[in-house]
DNA sequence: CTCGTCATGTAAGACGTTACATGATTTC
DNA sequence: GAAATCATGTAACGTCTTACATGACGAG
């Protein structure tokens, strides 16, 4: 009665299980952080979610339960189990989880400028520009208010990894503006 | 007698599309500038490749020719035909191809690196260190020897966008390095 | 009275990957 | 004798996304 068919997790389900280890979460409050934090480098959808965690379920990996509201409609609780825990574990430390993988449609608009009329280049990139200081400004809020105060250092401190995960999401963030001042110097030089 | 079915490429189609523009290629030697160049931005495997070229003819943007060759096994020269360039230049254009994404499995593990046992987060940022270097090396040789020369500068030269590709790879690699340095701070501390 | 939040899910399909299959030739 | 290069393809599958469907409540 351990699992029925399901052979192990989709890369996507161990992230899920991953942010179950913390504290119970409903798939709502699931996607919300989804959004925030780990969404940042590993991108998550509401369906998925809403797809992933019975599955979880059915390895045993995690327990749903149903708790019943007033006003809101009811949710489901999914709390880690001991046997997720140590999957999850193995999982982490597995040497070879996979590759960085990046897909980046400014970056083919760039690579193929020279099939664009004259000046939408710069359009595209100023546009892409504003989206990327935005999103610069939230996770420097981030970093300021709800990762603030300082913790122990260590890598055994959940929350110096978490700030690790937003700093690498500004350090890239500003490549990205450096890189995004070289192209506009490409970009206007006699159109 | 246009096309049968199929609507319109995928994205990956699309940019496969975008590399036969320069010139006539085989399935083959897209695979091999898939990885070297556009392949840092936009990954394409073989299989997808040989998979979409067939779809690309159907919609009448390439025409496929066969070369008969000896000793080595004969190929099939696919060449952008006018109704591809136009249809690609307006898929170029338009504003949203779509947002980056990035999926970074290293980044997952540092940001549950408090479930992995002590030492263990410094060994797989090692390894992973090593490769981004290696990566760092490869791209600035192919700024240093194929990008080389003084082109015209502009964004209508497609060697001034090819270079920017590439200093994205570049400026991407070195940010990263400073960002795996924070982490050792962090992996060391006290474990 | 409209918009945002809370809350869960499904169905269909797009997209891409892994693994398999083949085989001659050249280089070390 | 082993391995890399050249060259093309398919079948099965994994993974994830889009769009749809529903509905009550509170804030402005």
């Amino acid at each position: 009665m351990k699992n029925t068919s399901d052979k192990q997790p989709s890369p996507g389900g161990w992230v899920i299980l991953g942010l179950l280890l913390d504290s119970p979460k409903s798939g709502y409050d699931l996607s919300a952080i989804a959004q925030r934090s780990v969404g940042q480098f590993w991108p998550l959808t509401k369906a998925h979610i809403y797809g992933e965690l019975p599955k979880l379920e059915r390895l045993s990996y995690v327990e749903g339960q149903e708790v019943p509201q007033q006003g809101v409609p009811d949710k489901k609780i999914y709390t880690a189990t001991k046997e997720g825990r140590e999957a999850f574990s193995d999982w982490l430390a597995s040497p070879s989880i996979g590759e960085p993988l990046l897909r980046h449609p400014l970056l083919v608009q760039v690579f193929f400028g020279a099939h664009l009329p004259p000046g939408r280049l710069k359009e595209l990139v100023d546009v892409y520009r504003q989206s990327v200081i935005k999103t610069h400004s939230q996770y420097s809020a981030i970093l300021n208010h709800a990762l603030k105060g300082s913790s122990s250092g260590s890598a055994s401190d959940p929350v110096s990894m978490r700030r690790l995960a937003v700093r690498h999401a500004l350090i890239r963030i500003e490549a990205e503006l450096v890189w995004l001042n070289e192209v506009d110097l490409v970009a206007i030089a006699t159109d």
